[in-house]
DNA sequence: CTAATTGTTTGATATTCATAAAACTATAAT
DNA sequence: ATTATAGTTTTATGAATATCAAACAATTAG
């Protein structure tokens, strides 16, 4: 593996440290893990207690940094971990939280 | 464990993740984990490029989380990696840096 | 004593970040 | 058609961050 690559891991893994350093986002990861299956935006946020527009912003994060999918079902939008990507550059992690 | 004891035990998780989420932190974490040893702040320069006082900054900020010790001879510093406080909250995290 | 070395602190600056209200879009229900 | 639901975007604001130059210790060397 080069260089450049090594650069590329370390910076997926930066953005990941940096998903989960803040409290709201560290609980939605870590709910999504735990749960182990999608969840509705909503039903997000009857669990994790922060401002729609809040949850909102954060999940967009969570999207650009690449470790969340998103799927559309009528006005629902369903969000799951990418758990794959993280395992790749973090293995044994997502237990941890 | 009672749910205090939870909370700060993310506390502390998610300020380890926020010192791993910058590329200068993260460098000087890693650095000192594969070292293996203590490290002066002017060697850790040498590795890590970065303004001194940028490295000062940051090394404050380690220590303030609590995942560094540094101990002081003659005019030099020696910083060194509390490993111990990072595997206690965050086991096997270290090997993936 | 005067330099040089090692590192910290202060101050200024630019940037990013988190938060929430308000307006907006799209879909579904009545 | 209207209204309710689900979520996004915009806008504004305040707080936190990162960076570096310059001044400031403290120790050591010449």
């Amino acid at each position: 593996m080069d260089i450049k690559q090594l650069d590329e891991k370390n910076e997926l893994k930066q953005r990941i440290f940096f998903a989960l350093s803040d409290p709201g986002r560290y609980k939605i990861i870590s709910m999504l893990y735990h749960v182990g299956h999608e969840m509705g935006c909503n039903e997000l946020n009857q669990h994790v207690e922060i401002d729609k527009s809040t949850m909102s912003y954060h999940l967009k994060t969570l999207r650009k940094i690449g470790i969340t999918n998103t799927r559309t079902q009528g006005r629902q939008k369903f969000v799951s971990l990418n758990q794959a990507t993280i395992e790749k550059v973090l293995p044994g992690l997502l237990e941890q939280l």
